[in-house]
DNA sequence: GTTGAGCGTT
């Protein structure tokens, strides 16, 4: 599993071929994914970025945190740990969703 | 046609 690197403070204009160019500079990007807006569909300012090792996660975020991109100052840390998903996993039948008998209020 | 602190969806 890649190490999960947090990009902050990232221009509105900036293309995920940006970001990765910018991070294979210090090593191997597994993948870049910058994070839109899922109501708006516009990009939130902030992405996320995998690299194949630690320690070329660690090189990247202190060569490039701090640094300036396209005018803004990029903030580039390691993610934090998000909650998982039970996607994939059995649908446990818990009786389903269980209706109010026509309980309009 | 818009904006600016932050840690994400398939």
């Amino acid at each position: 599993m890649p190490t999960n690197i947090y990009v902050g403070n990232l221009p509105f204009s900036v293309t995920p071929e940006e970001v990765r160019d910018l991070f294979e500079i210090h090593g191997t990007v597994e993948s870049v994914n910058l994070i839109t807006d899922r109501e708006t569909g516009r990009l939130r300012g902030f992405g996320f970025v995998e690299m194949s090792s630690d320690e070329e996660a660690s090189a990247a975020i202190a060569a490039l945190h701090g640094s300036q991109c396209q005018g803004r100052t990029l903030t580039v840390n390691e993610a934090r740990p998000r909650p998982p998903r039970d996607s994939g996993g059995p649908r446990r039948d818990g009786g389903g969703p269980r209706r109010d008998g026509g309980q309009r209020w």
